[in-house]
This record gives structure tokens, sequence and C-alpha cells, in this order.
DNA sequence: CTTTCAATTCGACATTTGGCGAAATGACGG
DNA sequence: CCGTCATTTCGCCAAATGTCGAATTGAAAG
């Protein structure tokens, strides 16, 4: 029952479902990239991965000061392995998630780098703009490799 | 979106599992024997089984004073049809709802009548007591035909 | 028509939860 | 070692949630 109370509990909030379908379809991404994807404050958005963590749905990985989140890799818990396609179906169908998805592409074409520094300036680097898709040549050291 | 976040939040709360998997186990119940089965207020359990039935995951089903609640007859969202095999397949870890299975054995000896009699009086009528599972005899115009 | 009674709705209250900013952590670069 | 910086932890506040008792609803019985 713990279990399963963890893992309702973690998908019963609009932020970590969307965390939870970003993570599904990207397969691995930061923090600062999930953070500025939400556009909440960083500790919120790091409470809400917790969360997730907690309830074995997402794991973490931890490389220099970045931290990377990515679905866990076994079922949370013993006949669970159904979940991800279910959420995952019903996401197909929300407008929210579908724009996370543009979202994301714009978000991922930043060199995450940049994307921090311009988190600890202004904040919020791509609002809504979608931007160019474009070609992802940040593939040297910092997140995303 | 608000169809899953209605589904995961009615899952998120052990009196909602609890009152799902004993529908889900025994078909159709009374709200006076849910009541008794959670050992909650009226009131309580009525709520809980409203937002329930928001979610789609049970539906009621008026006879004279009585209210009786079902599963669902179709899937609460296109390719949800498989929750409530794996909402069970937890339950059958959970001490908790392993209790209430025979809990229920209990409430259902009891004439319906008579159970809502005894929570009009002094409350509580079964509160641990297994009690013999005996013969259901009630099957008159009470609740539970 | 009035009473009775199961269920629900309403109003109040305590707890939990989502959100933020500030401080702590811990890794890298000088 | 010391500063920088991504992330987490810690207080704090506002909103949502679980719970109860009281009042309301609506169907059956007198």
């Amino acid at each position: 029952m713990r279990e399963l109370l963890a893992i309702t509990k973690a998908l019963s909030d609009a932020s970590r479902v969307r965390l939870f379908c970003a993570l599904a379809r990207r397969g691995e991404l930061c923090v600062c990239q999930l953070q500025e994807l939400l556009e909440l404050a960083p500790s919120t958005t790091s409470k809400h991965l917790s969360l997730l963590a907690a309830a074995r749905l997402v794991e973490a990985r931890k490389e220099g000061r970045w931290v990377y989140y990515r679905l866990a890799t076994e079922a949370p818990a013993p006949g669970m392995d159904g979940i991800v396609e279910w959420v995952l179906e019903q996401a197909a169908m929300s407008p929210v998630l579908d724009q996370d998805k543009t979202r994301l592409d714009a978000i991922l074409a930043i060199p995450p780098e940049a994307l921090c520094q311009q988190q600890a300036e202004g904040r919020r680097c791509c609002s809504s703009a979608p931007a160019t898709p474009a070609e992802v040549r940040w593939r040297k050291d910092g997140p995303g490799n």
C-alpha cells in the first residue's frame, strides 16, 4: 500500500506528470532543463523530482555539478510495468503535455551551460518562443552527454 | 490531463484505495457497508465515493433510500483498462487491504438494515471481530440484492 | 401530510501540500 | 584553500485536502 500510494501521489500533480512525460520521451535530462520546462523555482523542481524518485518512478545520476534524471530502469513496484505506457497514452491527449514536447525542443537547442547562466541572471530563457529546434552542437562537456 | 489527474488523485488516498478494492472484489456495495469498512463518518465516506465517481472509477446506483456503488462498467479513460488489475495486484501485498477482505465478510454477514440501525445508535458494529463469514440470509428486500 | 432515515452537502477545523527565497551542500576551477 | 555554481535542504506562507458534526435532501412508511 505504501508503494502504491507513493506512486499515485507522485503522479497526482500536474508538474510531476509533466516531468515524468518529459523524461519518458527524452530519456535523460538535467535539472536545469526540467526547471526551465516547468518555469518553477529550482527548489520546487528539485522537490518534485525527489518525490518522483521516492516513488521509484525516476532515478538520478550525478555527474560533476549536474544531476540527470531518467525513468527508473525497473518497474517501481512488481506488476507496474505498464505505468509508463498509460501515462503517455493519457498525455497524448493533453494540450499542456503536447506543448511541452515542442517546448523541450527549444530548451534542448540551448547549450545547457548557457541555460544555467541565463537562469542565474534574468530568469526564463525560452518562455514560449519555440525557436528553431536547431542542431544540437553542445556535445562537448556540459550537461547533455 | 484533467482525467489523468482526477484518476491519480482519486487513488492517492488510502481510504479511497480501500473503497476501490472492496468494490473490485465484491462487485456492488451499499454506502453503509463501505462506511462500516472504513470506520469513518458517513459524510467522509460519501465524499470519498464522490471523488472516485468524479474520476469515473466507480458508478452509483440508487435504489430506494440506499445507494450502491460498483466499479465503472467502462474504463474511466481510453487506454486505462488495466487499472483495476494493477491496483489489485498492489493490494494483494498490503496488510491493510488483506484485513479488509475478512472484515468485509463480517460486515456482509450482518443484514444491512441491522447495520444501519446499529450505526444510527452506538456506532461501530464489527470493529475487528472477524465473526463467522456465515451464510448470507438477508436476501429479502434490504440492501444486498 | 408528516415522520423517518440513508445519503449528501455545508461549514468549520487541523493537516498536508505546492510554492518561494535563503541558506547549506558538494563539486569544479583557480 | 577559496570562490563559483548546480542542486538540495530548510523555513515559511497560501491553498488544497481529510475529517467531523450539523443541516439538507429525497424516498419510503406511517
